[in-house]
DNA sequence: TGTACATCAGTGAACGCGCGTTCACTGATGTAC
DNA sequence: TGTACATCAGTGAACGCGCGTTCACTGATGTAC
């Protein structure tokens, strides 16, 4: 961002709203979001958003969509150091996801379900590039036997959809017990992992 | 409800007014639900609900613990005919949490974490009961055998974690795979169940 | 290099709206005697 | 059983607010010649 710049023009004015757009979400949910604000924080008069999103909607599927992107570069950068061990780097994934959802837990509401799905192919593709980054991940631990062959979508949707809960347990605190002694996030994570892991393992302790 | 009843005290509007905003939410997300609307839809004027409830918040928490109570009755009503077969008790347990979910998606989200939380000890409180049930049936499953010892709270956090995560998950119709062939929910939900439970299961396959 | 002009990206005022909440009120209810 | 009166549960008008969106506009940019 160049203060030097032409004040009248402001040269990536886009991007600084979508930045804007999930800080003030950030800091007061859905409810809390309003272009205005956005504008207000961009430094912008309230309606210079309209040249370049037709609507608030259309900001919000824009902030979803970087969310995805985000999310999947994270994960990718958190997978990479580990290549051919497939149980690291499902932790490392998921892992990601976790604090990813702590960190911006009211993106991760409007990536999954507050806008109507099918009217933005951009949100519906990087969603399932996301998706895509656990799959090889599964796929590679199906290859090195670590877990049982099958289908491996349906191994993925239990393990996305255990950890998005976990996810929005943990940012609600709404962990029924908070003892002292409660676990850590980090050790939740991986235990949770663990009894996916066993779950999906191919050696089945048939009784 | 009673027609004949007097035109100016109404006899419950608390209740009224409860199942009302949960129409309201049903229909238009936390968004769309206003005390006004309510109010209209209860016939009565838009200031009348301040007899009963101190804010919108107020309302917000009595629904959520609403939400709480009715799933905490449902899952005990599809489990009740199931006594002492855990793994049948723990399928139906979970079948009716993601139904519940499937029905109010926009409930769900005020029950976990639209609302400050330690506010509302009645909601912690009717929250924890819910979580109660999950930990009888595991309890009762570890007794049995089917599940390994270890500490049942981290097992239920994974296991309502889960099922929390794949409600929102098929609520959004997020699932990154919609072919024609696509699982059924309920055949989405014991599959994952099972992998579960293979995870909890005593006889590990060390390898 | 200089100028005319179309195009683009912003401005500021104004619109209509529904909201949460407060106020002074009024009608109905129930209790003391 | 009848009446006075406190209490309770509703009403209707009014408040101030911030919102999304539209409008006619103006300043900056870049391109054709």
């Amino acid at each position: 961002v160049d203060d030097q710049k032409s004040s009248y023009h402001h040269g990536n004015l886009p991007d600084t709203l979508l930045e804007h757009a999930v800080e003030v979400l950030h800091e007061g949910g859905v409810e809390g979001l309003s272009l205005r604000e956005v504008a207000r924080r961009a430094g912008v008069s309230h309606n210079a958003a309209y040249r370049h999103y037709a609507d608030k909607k259309s900001l919000l599927a824009s902030m979803a969509v970087w969310g995805f992107n985000t999310l999947s570069a994270r994960i990718a950068g958190a997978v990479a150091p580990f290549s051919g061990a497939p149980r690291t780097r499902l932790f490392a994934a998921v892992r990601t996801y976790v604090n990813f959802g702590l960190e911006y837990p009211h993106l991760l509401r409007i990536m999954f379900g507050d806008l109507p799905h099918s009217d933005y192919p951009e949100l519906r593709a990087t969603a399932r590039k996301a998706f895509d980054l656990l799959l090889d991940i599964l796929a590679e631990g199906q290859q090195q036997g670590i877990i049982a062959s099958g289908d491996l979508r349906q191994m993925a949707l239990t393990c996305w959809a255990t950890f998005h809960g976990l996810t929005e347990i943990l940012v609600a605190q709404k962990i029924p017990f908070q003892d002292p002694d409660a676990l850590e996030n980090e050790q939740i994570v991986r235990s949770t992992l663990e009894v996916l892991l066993q779950g999906f393992s191919p050696h089945k302790g048939k009784d």
